[in-house]
DNA sequence: TCAAGTCAGTTCACTTTCAAGACTGATACA
DNA sequence: TGTATCAGTCTTGAAAGTGAACTGACTTGA
């Protein structure tokens, strides 16, 4: 399969990987989330090729995950934004980052820690259902195909 | 830089993306948690080089996110399975699928809905805080470069 | 006014990885 | 004996990535 032809896949794991799935793009995205925004600062913190770069940044702008705002002009700059739906990726960013904080941290526990604002506590992400609010993992969960004519709209 | 030198990078993402960020592996293991197990099923439903399946596996089975059970012999075939490790990603899989859902849905909605067996419901998955159960986004978070001696044992 | 610096790329010459399909080897089944 | 299954390996051309130098539109400082 070629990988252009992923995102038409009726899936959407497949079609997020269409845009996020290779080497660089979801560190640029960790950048974008720490408020990295120009080219060369993205471009010096991760040491990535310049041309590599150019076409991820312009990739997540064509796919609304960034938008390149001019921050001056003369000589005219360009800054590149997490949008709406690129700030709603930040579960799959959190959920990596807690991936590896459980499985690689070393001794001095993880390198970075994560406060919630609003209780003023460090906390560990945590998967749960909009409808019972539990925690759920991959055992509690059934995956279900919907009738074809049935749209899910108010989702239970 | 060199992609195995993410590994040695000091910062979770960067280590969980060392194991998981390719263009493939996140495909094979969504395919895992739909109980996919053998090489020949892999293959055929993901359209992958034999050869890239071939390392691909080996590397997870490395990375202890499968183990290579086998499941008969005469001929020795084995089958992959997720390890605790592997299955701990779920939240990984699920934010991804989720999002896809969330900005790629066409009209008739997801392609597959997710069903909480202990509460029975259909559901979408929501990131919350580990201390007051409140959901997460990225606005509502602070990182935290913790002290080096000071080990985050007890997280708050 | 001239040299040096900044920023956001582009170009080039390579190296690495991937895709597609044929092939292999152990065994089962008819 | 001939075909099928499974889990790979091998080969070859195509695509993508790497690193370093280069470009162009400025600004800054001497």
């Amino acid at each position: 399969m070629r990988w252009n032809d992923l995102s038409e896949e009726n899936c959407s794991l497949a079609r997020s990987l269409a845009i996020l799935g290779d080497r660089w793009t979801l560190l640029i995205l960790r950048d974008a989330f720490l408020r990295v925004r120009r080219f060369e600062d993205f471009q010096t913190r991760l040491g990535i090729a310049r041309r590599v770069l150019t076409e991820r940044l312009s990739g997540l702008v064509e796919a609304g995950v960034l938008e390149k705002v001019a921050y001056q002009e003369r000589p005219l700059r360009h800054e590149y934004r997490l949008t709406k739906k690129g700030l709603d990726l930040y579960p799959v960013i959190l959920s990596l980052v807690h991936w590896g904080d459980t499985h690689y941290a070393g001794e001095d526990g993880p390198p970075v820690l994560h406060r919630h604002k609003s209780c003023g506590h460090v906390f560990e992400p945590v998967l749960t259902c909009s409808c019972c609010a539990e925690a759920v993992d991959a055992r509690a969960v059934e995956v279900v195909v919907p009738e074809p004519g049935k749209r899910p709209a108010g989702s239970n």
